[in-house]
DNA sequence: CGTTGTGAACGTCTTCACAGCA
DNA sequence: TGCTGTGAAGACGTTCACAACG
């Protein structure tokens, strides 16, 4: 989504799409959870059930990868867990750091899906003194005053970000400076790095935002109210007249404030 | 990303963009802190900036919104604040209830993001019997067994999933059955729904994997080598023709395996 | 026969570039 | 003059539908 502007810039071919590469961990899941129960083979309309998308966009995906399928069978199972694996680069272990170990660090730290996928929670780092030593998820959290040190010696290339936005940006120029070339970032601030740095944000609240939305949505053209509308009345627009783009019609439920002073 | 199939058929017209929605939330952050700043105004390319998008784009977003906007002063930040804010429905109180209250769970209840945007944690819910009453950011925890009465009580139509992968199909069903029509799910399993609810999904693992693809392209261009390669070899292909796409190269690092028994 | 792999059609999102307006 | 609002162009992503093939 927002990534640091680094990727290739799209020159033809080698190169599989962006919309690609973020369904390839879902399919990877799939396959595991298939080579846990002995499937030996799969289709890609089951294989794309599995994974909560169409078999279409499956087997383009998959296209990208190669010719790994078999007409008439299906995709070999452990095969391709392993082809997958290895496009995303889960063959190398990838040491990970996680600074800001608040409740949500600690939920990072404690996450199963981390190891079982080639991540490996090389160090936990909090600003907090008091908690250095305290173990979290087993691991002795360490003091930021360390963080170079403890990249370098532990050839970390992935950050996680889980500290408040206040500090997210100065944690990030440090874990920069040390090394880190991909960043994990739960803070809600944007975050701006030099190129060749990857950002990826996980905004908690921006996914209920865009819930909301659309449950917003829902509410108006189902029963046309009861909407439990409240907070303030609006600010008065500032000198500019105001027109909805197109003349269709009044919002979902009546245009509110009813603005123009004109 | 994954909703459950129901927003607008794609007719024309009235129905703001999927990518728009999405950026809405990250305006609205940016409005709001140089509102907090009593920043009266702004331009395109300065709100651009600090949501960390470009200014053609944010231009076109607001575009669907309506004409809010001054032609060679900006916007005015408290009206768009205001207009943001409706438009995602945020004018409204939304009671939001989050099941299972581990590390994550516990994370999110305390998440100050939440509260300062029109979601109220109504009740935090957990299936062991040991943590019922415990309070958890100041909200006792409430048993799975009153899940629904809960719902219906408060008439909540977010539900927040944060228990093990096992059971959140589950409690899914559950939530849907009382009436949820909106889901954040963390756990990482592809949720089934009737049509009518949507469902987003956050998974920690897949992010750091999309990060893991790129940091391994990266490492296969600077320097030739280095990578710390390891895992297991792989495992033999089914039984078919297996070439690349293209015959353009070798892969990053080599095609590795060396495929091919025919 | 059943399922993959993929060109071609279509839809959506982004970017460009400039006319229109305060 | 400076910045918004937006058509038009282009990149990207998805879906269709079917030929190729085990």
């Amino acid at each position: 989504m927002a990534t640091g502007r680094t990727h290739r810039p799209a020159t033809r071919s080698r190169g599989i799409p962006e919309a690609t590469v973020a369904r390839l961990p879902l399919y990877l899941r799939a396959l595991t959870a298939l080579s846990e129960r002995s499937v030996p083979t799969v289709s890609s309309e089951e294989l794309a059930a599995a994974a909560g998308v169409n078999s279409a966009k499956l087997r383009k995906d998959f296209s990208y990868l190669g010719s790994y399928g078999t007409r008439g069978v299906g995709y070999d199972v452990e095969y391709l867990v392993y082809q997958i694996s290895r496009e995303l680069g889960l063959t190398q272990d990838w040491p990970v750091v996680i600074v800001g170990i608040g409740n949500l660090g600690a939920a990072l730290a404690n996450y199963g899906g981390f190891a079982s996928r080639g991540f490996r929670v090389a160090a936990l780092i909090d600003a907090d003194p008091s908690m250095t030593g305290k173990p979290v998820a087993g691991i002795p959290v360490q003091h930021t005053d360390d963080l170079e040190t403890i990249i370098e010696e532990n050839g970390v290339s992935i950050g996680v970000i889980a500290t408040p936005a206040g500090a997210a940006q100065q944690v990030c120029d440090r874990l920069v400076a040390a090394g880190v070339t991909s960043i994990l970032n739960f803070a809600p601030t944007v975050l701006s790095v030099p190129d060749g740095v990857d950002v990826r944000k996980v905004d908690l609240s921006i996914e209920l935002q865009i819930l909301a939305f659309h449950e917003q949505r829902k509410a108006g053209e189902e029963t046309t109210g009861d909407g439990t509308v409240d907070t303030a009345p609006p600010a008065a627009p500032p000198a500019a007249t105001v027109r909805r783009t197109d003349g269709t019609d009044s919002g979902p439920d009546g245009d509110v404030p009813a603005v123009m002073p004109a």
